[in-house]
RNA sequence: GCCGGAGUGGCGGAAUUGGCAGACGCGCGGGAUUCAAAAUCCCGUCCUGGCAACAGGGUGUGGGUUCAAGUCCCACCUCCGGCACCA
């Protein structure tokens, strides 16, 4: 009795342990590159990407799961198909709660890394995934990060060419004549990709330490509630915003869902307008405004300018120097939040100075503001407060002038914002807003006042955390003050060991107590500190999908050849949570690499699939609080992982959010159980008596081959869901019959293969077969077997449906017109009157119109 | 506030992109099998009325286009996600 029912965990665990020792699924470049490989390059690539995880002391969730599976189904899919297959897994393994860990127990956040990625790897080789797992990755690695540190010093050694638009080796940097040595330095560090600079971080006083934006809560820190300050710090920034134009532009050929697109394009945020400067009254001084309107020139009333703008000192009068002072030490206390969250009530202090309108000679006041940004466009702004409606609201509380330039097309009270006619305007009034926008550009650029000018949101990647668990730079500050950067050949630079990892109380980072570590002597006998700070979570993850390809290899970050064959990914699933950042990182990384010649394709991910988020049985988010979470471990033993594997994909679209129904896993599973009786004796173990060696009727072949057909355009458009309700059809059909052709119940397993692996090796090899399936060909259909020989129509009379028909498949119109005006129901319907129109939908419906 | 996405049975969801709404699964009801239960199998299951054949209604709401609308157009409502003074 027992050996013939469906035993899923012994199943389940037989084919892992088969998969694993027989290397089932390692990945081999063709032939011409490895000699040890079977496969030749007439065999086409495809390459197949999961978002890789954070290996976390929870371990999986039923979320993971859900792209491990899909991709999984198309890698499985893709080898049947022929493709030459690289399906690879690994970690992105810095990040803060092993440091978390580290600082209230002492472990080494290796150590806690290291078991964690056990844990998960344990998890997921449960799942029975196809990864080769010989090329896994872990970022924490110094073999890998020996190579984000590699790259790190490609940003550091460039700069960008901004005529050919492209970054290029440093060294080809031109230099001015006639600059002294620290002078070219300087001008050499201002255009490095990676540079040091101030930049404002969330210092908070009372913990004496940097943190995370989300770890600030309204301006207070999450732990402790203390308050958070905006504190400039020297950190390293790579320079992305010199790439906006080429990160735009790339999207085009990126097969990504619109909305994605759309996010990463918005958060660019390019706009066109003009630069104007404005000459302060009675100083040698011009502020430069950035305005997407310059056809609101004449309509300038006042001018704002950010609290942190440079020249604010020099400007502020005596008798106003008091409140200002005041005014931008609030605004430094205030965090970004409270900055731009409470905006409803603006506020802001005249500074008691006076600018020139270039256009008009008008004397207009200059005021600081905290809604204006220091860090977009000039820090600065002309105030247009009739069509403006920031400029409206804080003109209309100060009560400064507000001068109608642009008139509606349509009678508008308050602030109009959109394009009109030019009104008040000198020579330019009764342009269109469009015209005035050429045309003034034109005037400030022949007056030398401004000219066009394009800004983009983006701002440059702050790219240093004072944190002691990620990658160490490669860099090395010297006592005259001079930096330098390791050469390679000192890579990599290995995270030392620490005394305790919380930050010093001044704020410097972990590392700086690493005194052996900490102070270095140059080969040259210069002495120096290294750089105390890290690299961010994100830096390693820019580049994984790189190294996959070449993992082990000691002497590079991945040979050229192998990153011509693999790249570009051809499909890349995870969370819609790294829309914007990981994406973008990733990708401005990429054209770094491209330029300097190291990877052979511009973008890095060809296609793109956000999978949804997963619910938990009450429809609310799963977290522990709530007590909703569901265990994938304790699915796998009661159900198995073929079951999971299935439901996760049965429950609906990839890219939805669906709630978790434990009972729709019991749902797929006696969906596998059927298929397992259709094929075994549930007594013996033998095949069962009805799967024979025969021709199949006509029914089973066609629904065999609509089958097949289905489950592999489902499987090319990512629609598992509807695939799987396929194949339960198939097995409701053919359960039902006393004859099962063996032929339709081989190519059934074959197609199910990639959805539930396990059951369908075994099933596989009970039918007779040695070899496991993962290389066997997907099973063709015919087209011609596929046709109904019989179709049955509907027909309607004015929309509404009366009767059905059955013709052949190939009745002419004539043919069913005359058949379905025959219909009793449809006579009646018709009531004696002469039909108007006859639409026939061939094996659809037939429409009566009288 | 702005930008996306989505509203279909008791539930998850299908619906050749304008052509029979509710495939498939869950749940529920009935039956078979069983000493009994589990498991399995069969039948039913959008709503309303009817014993029934059948009739009428029905895809968030209201309007429109069309022989035909879940699908297209206009206005609105609700939920979810993202962004949030970017000049």
């Amino acid at each position: 009795m027992e050996k013939g029912v469906y035993n899923f965990n012994e199943i389940e665990k037989k084919w892992q342990d088969y998969w694993e020792t027989r290397r089932t699924f390692k990945a081999w470049e063709p032939a011409s590159i490895d000699p040890a490989s079977t496969w030749d390059d007439s065999k086409p690539k495809y390459y197949v990407l999961d978002m890789f995880p954070y290996p976390s002391g929870q371990g999986l969730h039923v979320g993971h799961p859900e792209s491990y599976t899909a991709t999984d189904i198309v890698a499985r899919y893709k080898r049947m198909k022929g493709f030459n297959v690289l399906h690879p897994f690994g970690w992105d393994a810095f990040g803060l709660p092993a440091e978390q860990y580290a600082v209230q127990t002492g472990t080494h956040p290796a150590t806690t890394t290291q078991k964690n990625i056990d844990n998960m790897r344990r998890q997921i080789k449960s799942l029975g995934f196809s990864y080769d797992w010989d090329r896994q990755v872990d970022t924490t690695d110094p073999n890998y990060y020996k190579w984000t540190q590699w790259i790190f010093l490609k940003f550091y050694n460039s700069y960008f060419d901004e005529t050919e638009q492209k970054a290029k080796p440093i060294e080809q940097l031109p230099i001015p004549d006639g600059l002294s040595d620290d002078e070219e330095r300087k001008f050499i560090d201002d255009h490095r990709l990676a540079y040091e600079s101030e930049a404002p971080v969330n210092w908070c006083p009372a913990l004496g330490t940097v943190l995370a934006n989300e770890e600030v809560i309204g301006g207070l820190s999450e732990r402790g509630g203390h308050p958070v300050i905006r504190k400039a710090m020297r950190q390293w920034m790579l320079r992305i915003t010199k790439y906006c134009e080429r990160l735009l532009d790339g999207l085009d050929e990126c097969d990504w869902p619109s909305s994605i697109k759309k996010l990463q394009r918005d958060w660019i945020g390019k706009s066109i307008g003009a630069e104007v400067d404005f000459k302060v009254n009675g100083y040698d001084e011009v502020i430069r405004v950035f305005t997407t309107r310059p056809d609101t020139l004449f309509g300038a009333t006042y001018m704002v300018l950010s609290p942190e703008h440079r020249l604010v000192d020099t400007i502020t009068t005596d008798e106003h120097k008091d409140a200002v002072k005041e005014y931008i030490e609030k605004a430094a206390m205030k965090s970004d939040l409270d900055r731009t969250d409470l905006a409803k009530d603006k506020t802001g202090q005249f500074t008691g100075a006076w600018a020139i309108n270039p256009v008009n000679g008008e004397n207009i006041p200059i005021w600081i503001s905290d809604y204006v940004l220091i860090s977009y466009g000039t820090g600065a702004i002309m105030a247009v407060p009739a069509h403006d409606e920031r400029d409206w609201e804080f003109a209309t509380k100060f009560e400064l002038p507000i001068i109608e330039v642009v008139k509606p097309p349509a009678p508008f009270e308050g602030c109009f914002t959109g394009d009109g006619t030019a009104v008040n305007s000198g020579q330019f009034s009764g342009l269109t807003t469009a015209e005035f926008k050429v045309k003034i550009a034109e005037w400030l650029e022949s007056q030398n006042l401004g000219k066009a000018a394009v800004n983009y949101k983006l701002r440059d990647w702050l790219f240093s955390r004072q944190r002691y668990w990620g990658e160490p730079f490669p860099i090395v500050h010297l006592e005259d003050g001079e930096t330098v950067a390791l050469s390679q050949d000192d890579l990599p630079l290995v995270l030392p060991e620490v005394a305790d990892y919380k930050p010093t109380g001044t704020g410097e980072p972990p590392l700086a107590k690493a005194a052996d570590w900490l102070n270095v002597t140059l080969p040259d006998g210069r002495n120096g500190k290294r750089e105390t700070n890290t690299m961010p979570q994100w830096a390693g993850s820019c580049w994984y999908f790189l190294r996959y390809m070449d993992p082990d290899n000691p002497d590079a970050a991945f040979t050229e050849a192998k990153e011509k064959y693999w790249m570009p990914v051809d499909l890349y699933i995870g969370g819609a949570e790294h829309a914007v950042l990981h994406l973008l990182y990733a990708r401005f990384w990429h054209k770094l690499l491209h330029d300097l010649g190291y990877v052979s394709v511009p973008e890095p991910f060809k296609n793109l699939v956000n999978q949804g988020m997963i619910l938990g049985q009450d429809n609310q988010k799963m977290s522990k609080s709530r007590g909703n979470v569901v265990n994938p471990d304790k699915i796998i033993v009661d159900y198995g992982a073929d079951s999971m594997r299935l439901y996760e994909m049965f429950m609906g679209p990839l890219e939805a959010t669906k709630p978790w129904n434990t009972q729709g896993v019991e749902g797929v599973h006696r969906f596998l159980n059927k298929a397992w009786r259709m094929i075994v004796d549930e007594d013996s173990g033998q095949l069962h008596s009805a799967v024979q060696k025969a021709q199949a009727d006509e029914a089973t072949t066609r629904l065999l081959h609509q089958t097949i057909k289905k489950v592999g355009s489902d499987i090319e458009s990512i629609a598992f869901n509807t695939a799987i309700s396929q194949m339960m059809i198939f097995v409701n059909h053919l359960g039902r019959q006393n004859v099962r052709p063996k032929d339709a119940i081989e190519k059934f397993v074959l197609i199910l293969a990639p959805f539930a692996p396990h059951i369908a090796e075994e099933l596989w090899r009970r039918l007779g077969h040695t070899d496991t399936l993962t290389y066997e060909p997907w099973p063709q259909y015919d087209p011609e077997l596929i046709k109904e020989k019989e179709v049955e129509l509907a027909v309607q009379v004015l929309g509404k449906i009366k009767d059905k028909i059955v013709v052949a498949a190939d009745a002419s119109e004539d043919q069913i017109k005359e058949k379905a005006l025959a219909s009793q129901p449809v006579q009646t319907a018709m009531s004696g009157k002469q039909p108007k129109k006859i639409i026939v939908i061939k094996s659809r419906l037939v429409n009566i119109v009288v």
